[in-house]
DNA sequence: ATAAAAGTGATAATGATTATTATTATTGTT
DNA sequence: AACAATAATAATAATCATTATCACTTTTAT
């Protein structure tokens, strides 16, 4: 993997930005930065970025797609409301691959656990 | 909800394939017993089911979007080689909604984790 | 039997993602 | 520093799952 500004950017932006952001949210960010920067671009950086294992993949409402930089354990909060994902510490569900080879006999390669409900930022505002 | 003989077709189809079909999966395996059935029929009517709480969507490999008739609580496996999705017992994982609310704080309306992994069909296809 | 409401089938439209391609930037080697 | 080679980019066309549209049909209550 050569080194490109772009993707140095993209990686950036993803580790700025806390709410765990999609594809077309970073290149909206990164437009003001760097104007001449394709949507393309950032599609393929955050593929080979996550192909490599340097980011994660993860699935948001409705089949969006956002990306992680935290690669250690943890799990994900999805606001119903306004889309934002937060995260969940990993001691809520500890050793899960384990139980379930116990349990099922299945072999886990990864998981994800994804909570929803209403953030605390957007629970507020229903109270104006 | 007004009866319909291809929603009835549809919720059968689906109670009847163990691999949480997709969209796609029930259109064509109802072809052959309904040929006049349209494919925007089966989203349509998959969708109003999930509307109205008689099935669940779940999210599959690559942003596919599989359906569930078991309302019961309980877990998904993907298989990374066929796509096939299988249930893991709730009991891998209880009362999680609970745990995450006395951790984080936030109030968690529905969940759902997704196992994957290579089932035991195509484990044993590797050796042939 | 009838009229309102909901459902259907066919197909066009949408929108997120990926592929293509001519051009440009990076890298290791002389 | 100049040189291939290789990978990356920007712009845009193509793809593909899903949704919207709409003329017509079925269901349902009266």
């Amino acid at each position: 993997m050569k080194y490109s500004k772009q993707r140095e950017l993209i990686l950036k932006t993803l580790q700025e930005h806390m709410i765990h952001p999609t594809a077309d949210y970073i290149y909206e960010v990164l437009k003001k930065e760097l104007p001449s920067i394709s949507l393309a671009t950032v599609y393929r950086n955050l593929n080979q970025l996550a192909e490599n294992g340097m980011i994660k993949k993860i699935e948001g409402l409705n089949g969006s797609v956002h990306f992680d930089h935290n690669l250690s354990k943890h799990y994900h909060f999805i606001c119903t409301k306004c889309n934002k994902v937060y995260d969940v510490p990993y001691d809520v569900a500890p050793d899960l691959a384990n139980k379930v080879l116990s349990k099922t006999g299945l072999i886990i390669e990864s998981y994800d656990i994804s909570f929803k409900g209403v953030c605390l930022e957007c629970h507020k505002k229903e109270f104006h």
